[in-house]
DNA sequence: CCGAAAACCTGAACGC
DNA sequence: TGCGTTCAGGTTTTCG
């Protein structure tokens, strides 16, 4: 986006779906009202959001969710069948075009509040930040009563890391995502941060990690980080590193991948699994 | 504070 | 062929 859209006036704003800027409360004219006529000075993100700076510490905020993209098409190319925004441009270059399928994305235009915008201000520092601080990262997920995965999944103590990442950092950090966060000695917590860093630095080289024609770039073309999956959905099939059968295990609605030898679980964590009713592998 | 469940959607894959 | 079920990369809210 920064290399197509950084520099550009906004002249034309379609909203084609309601649902895609649920969160701009004051409604599609408004939404429109606020981008028309503007120019975009940056983009960045943050973990899973992303943004365009705006004048006046005004900000387009968006988050992809599970489907969305954000497409930058020439002007005529035919719509897509989930498109939901265009914006159009003062040069009558590409468009920008947000596509979502199942609408859990979406986006808002907001204040910008120390640089970052308002809604996502509980959001953390996601390991690639240069300001992203692993020791106190760490201490965070110690002081919690919870299990490694729940928080390494949960975005206000750090950011950018979803079910697929948080099971490839957990195998290579050899930790079960089950294991209790206090319990968690601080070299293995460093480590597990340092190894999602790793996976993340290394799925965006690939382009991302693509399932199916839903996760592409803004020419629509997919990565193939998930050639290089260890564990997330290879359950089955022998672990990359010591041979042991990849074991899949429901969790908070969806599925966890680990090896069962390099990633023991916790007696206690175990414990604490059954009490709460989640299922837990008993090899 | 923590966990569970529901809510928000569409489409692909599967079983019968 | 068609119908119903299940599942999918995420976040937020509500409830206990």
């Amino acid at each position: 986006l920064d290399g197509h859209v950084v520099g550009r006036v906004i002249t034309e704003v379609e909203v084609h779906h309601e649902r895609a800027i649920r969160r701009h409360l004051a409604g599609a004219s408004d939404f429109a009202g606020r981008l028309r006529g503007h120019t975009v000075h940056a983009a960045q993100r943050r973990g899973k959001y992303l943004w365009l700076v705006l004048d006046g510490e005004q900000a387009l905020l968006g988050h992809l969710g599970m489907s969305g993209q954000l497409r930058v098409q020439p002007e005529g190319a035919p719509d897509e069948t989930h498109l939901r925004v265009r914006l159009r441009f003062a040069d009558h270059g590409p468009e920008l075009r947000f596509v979502d399928q199942r609408t859990f994305g979406g986006l808002t235009v907001t204040e910008l509040v120390d640089d970052v915008p308002e809604p996502i201000a509980h959001i953390a520092r996601d390991p690639l930040d240069p300001l992203f601080d692993p020791a106190a990262v760490v201490s965070a997920i110690r002081r919690r009563r919870s299990a490694v995965k729940r928080a390494l999944l949960d975005q206000s103590l750090v950011s950018g890391v979803g079910n697929i990442y948080a099971d490839e950092a957990l195998w290579r950090a050899g930790l079960h995502g089950g294991w209790p966060t206090d319990a968690l000695p601080v070299a293995k917590g460093r480590a597990l941060l340092a190894a999602a860093g790793e996976v993340m630095t290394e799925a965006l080289a690939a382009g991302g990690t693509s399932f199916d024609a839903l996760y592409v770039n803004i020419n629509g073309q997919s990565g193939y980080f998930d050639r290089s999956l260890n564990v997330y959905g290879q359950a089955g099939r022998p672990c990359n590193r010591c041979g042991a059968t990849i074991l899949r295990e429901p969790f908070m609605n969806r599925s966890s991948y680990s090896c069962p030898r390099c990633q023991p679980a916790h007696l206690m964590g175990l414990a604490s699994l059954r009490r709460t009713g989640a299922a837990a592998s008993t090899s």
